[in-house]
DNA sequence: CATACTGTAATAATTTTAATTACAGTACAA
DNA sequence: TTGTACTGTAATTAAAATTATTACAGTATG
């Protein structure tokens, strides 16, 4: 699990909705979010491979969105940065115990049915609902 | 968040559940998990606290359930390592931008009502049924 | 009183995450 | 056509978080 990435991917999307229509550029969505301009770069880089963003190369270039901020649920960007939510780090358990031989098996079912709930409930978050939160 | 510690306690309280009747010794705890007997110790003596897990010093001495397997939920067990699961790490945004002055507070809605969720799914589990698992 | 444990703290090592640096590539504009 | 201001990306360093190790005092047992 990695919740600074999701916060600042959503960041990003969020600077991008309200500054829609401008090119921003990583310096100054790098300045709102307090990372170095290429961490932004870089995370933009893994959204724009999903679509969610778009980039304009040289002088005068930056981002902007690629889709409707309307279209980009929170799940889709919680995968985007991150494949289970929950499961994070496990142990390396003795798999000569009969309990450490199964144990991740069974909190890996365990977390995989809550990851499903919680990306259920993002799913019905959009951007944009997000974005409204800060009128 | 810190599932590595969740993954621990819960580890042990299965153990303590299957052995139950034994004293387990915190060197044969941490064989299991393969992890080191003080970290072990240290976690029980988190579970003690709050009295899913008695201890005995001494010679001899070691760890038994300190209630039944049935009363001790998974919520419960997530709570003991952890006050919020899905939080984890924000950002230090900057608070001189209106985007990043509000952000922290938004994604904190976001993770504690998601939170809310998983724990009552957590709820719904006991280490008993946990323990079924490996029946 | 020797032994085998727990309890706890201090320190070191490891792992993970983020920051920094660097620089090639691209577009604009004078 | 050249300087400038950007992106794209990778390599390296630094910082933070987590876990391991070590150490030893305290306690019960035989």
């Amino acid at each position: 699990m990695n919740n600074g990435r999701f916060a600042t991917a959503l960041h990003i999307l969020t600077l991008l909705d309200i500054k829609k229509g401008e090119l921003l550029s990583s310096e100054f969505i790098a300045g709102s979010i307090n990372v170095n301009p290429a961490i932004v770069r870089k995370e933009i880089g893994n959204l724009r491979a999903l679509g969610f963003i778009e980039s304009k190369e040289g002088k005068g270039g930056g981002y902007t969105l690629g889709k409707s901020s309307s279209k980009i649920t929170l799940s889709e960007v919680y995968r985007a940065v991150n494949d289970s939510p929950l499961l994070g780090r496990a142990n390396d358990p003795n798999p000569d115990c009969p309990v450490g031989r199964q144990i991740n098996d069974h909190l890996k079912d365990l977390f995989s049915t809550a990851d499903e709930l919680f990306l259920k409930q993002l799913d019905k978050i959009t951007v944009k609902d997000f974005v409204k939160r800060f009128e």
